[in-house]
DNA sequence: CTTATCAACTTGTCATACCAGTTGGCCGCG
DNA sequence: CGCGGCCAACTGGTATGACAAGTTGATAAG
């Protein structure tokens, strides 16, 4: 941002296409175009800003990029209604390079998931209510039948993982669990090899729903730590092909 | 995706961009291009993959757009070094635009701010040295000096908190409490009108560094729960005009 | 009433042209 | 010999016109 002091400080050129996305950004942060409107057509726009097409067709991609809006080919582009899943979405590539590309990183993000993990049923704890503790088990077994099966195996624990941030009535604490648990199911080692401790993942898993129906948060945080202490070494960048 | 079991699915065309997109980006991902590589410029890209000229540009915005390059007029793009800042820069705008459209969001990222930071602050207290402890002493100082100034008060806050995850050694805790708290400042009601509970604040946050100093995690996440539950009701939608 | 066709809208892709920024090499001058 | 200026060749930025391809709504025919 040029600074409003140094009078000689250097002159930032903006991008025509940059610009055409700001009014455009404006106009869908303002309101003024909600989730569902179409945008006016790339020649509308073209008229309306006075610029040529690349310029409209850069911006309207650089929204779709940010998952702002949706672009089909014959229809209007239209407005997405903005959630956490887009949200996090926009990272998804950059956050698998980033474990791909240094092994510091998948440790930086294991750290992370436990710190989440850990506070998140904590407050699960306090919201679990009956029926919650059963869809719980629910998914308890629904993984024991996938025992056998790597990837269902691992797809059934991460849903268990984000139905217990479920309980906490936070989608944002659910989206960002679900997302760091799939950027980490490349790097767990059980699904090349099986590694024989399913079983005591599903004892874990029903003693802390046990927990959590009895609405005790100090033992579900307990039991959640030792769960994801003794899971940790599973997750390596050895397991990356 | 395509079903691989459906033979019926309908056929998902992908556009030229995104297959030339696909390309670059698995360059980059398998390392054939690192950070601080030029790209080859969009005439060569053309020759390469046979396409236009529209198709290739669309392709080096979208990876820009990314974070992944650089392109700077007149010079052949770079590969970025990715990081977890540029991942997060990603998520920035529509953060923001989550935060304004719907007010249970602010809530929500309250609640994740509370479980990351009490969490990272348990962890930080096991990695506190006598000069990670003065450092911090002296950002409350800074933070100190600031009153009067509600907009470097709060920065110098962030910072504060910023340094905490940053005894964890762990770069991601420090770039993710970093985004959130940046996100939230303007939800910061004293930065409208002074509160009077700087003073405080500043106790609050002496009082943790000294538990930290101690290597206390207990008192300190206690510290830190009490000071996050004192400042919740300070961010309100209210704030934002 | 249903189906097929067509026109008018939309976005996707391309080629060509020119503008504007950067860099390196070369030439002239002191 | 060194320095400064100029120019060419590279780069990306922007525009226009053309045509392809997808969608939708209206109309006509059976």
């Amino acid at each position: 941002m040029q600074s409003a002091n140094d009078p000689f400080a250097p002159i930032a050129r903006q991008r025509l296409s940059d610009q055409v996305y700001d009014r455009l950004r404006g106009m869908i942060v303002s309101g003024q175009l909600g989730p569902g409107d179409t945008v006016p057509s790339e020649r509308v726009l073209m008229e309306r800003f006075g610029v040529g097409r690349p310029a409209v067709r850069e911006a309207m991609q650089a929204l779709a990029n940010k998952g702002l809006i949706t672009i089909s080919q014959g229809e209007r582009s239209r407005v997405n209604a903005p959630t956490a899943d887009i949200a996090i979405g926009q990272v998804d590539e950059i956050a698998k390079m980033l474990l791909s590309s240094e092994p510091a990183n998948l440790g930086h993000l294991k750290q992370l998931r436990k710190i989440l993990e850990t506070g998140t049923v904590a407050l699960a704890a306090r919201h679990c209510g009956e029926g919650d503790a059963q869809a719980l088990r629910d998914l308890v077994e629904v993984q024991r039948a996938a025992v056998g099966d790597p990837e269902g195996f691992v797809a059934a624990d991460i849903a268990f993982h984000v139905a217990i941030a479920g309980l906490t009535g936070n989608p944002l604490l659910q989206t960002v669990t679900g997302a760091m648990l799939t950027w980490l199911r490349d790097y767990y080692a059980p699904l090349l090899r099986w590694s024989g401790r399913e079983a005591t993942t599903l004892v874990e898993h029903a003693r802390l729903v046990d927990h959590l129906a009895a609405g005790n948060a100090e033992a579900a945080v307990a039991m959640m730590t030792a769960h994801l202490d003794r899971s940790d070494p599973l997750y390596t960048a050895e397991a990356r092909s």
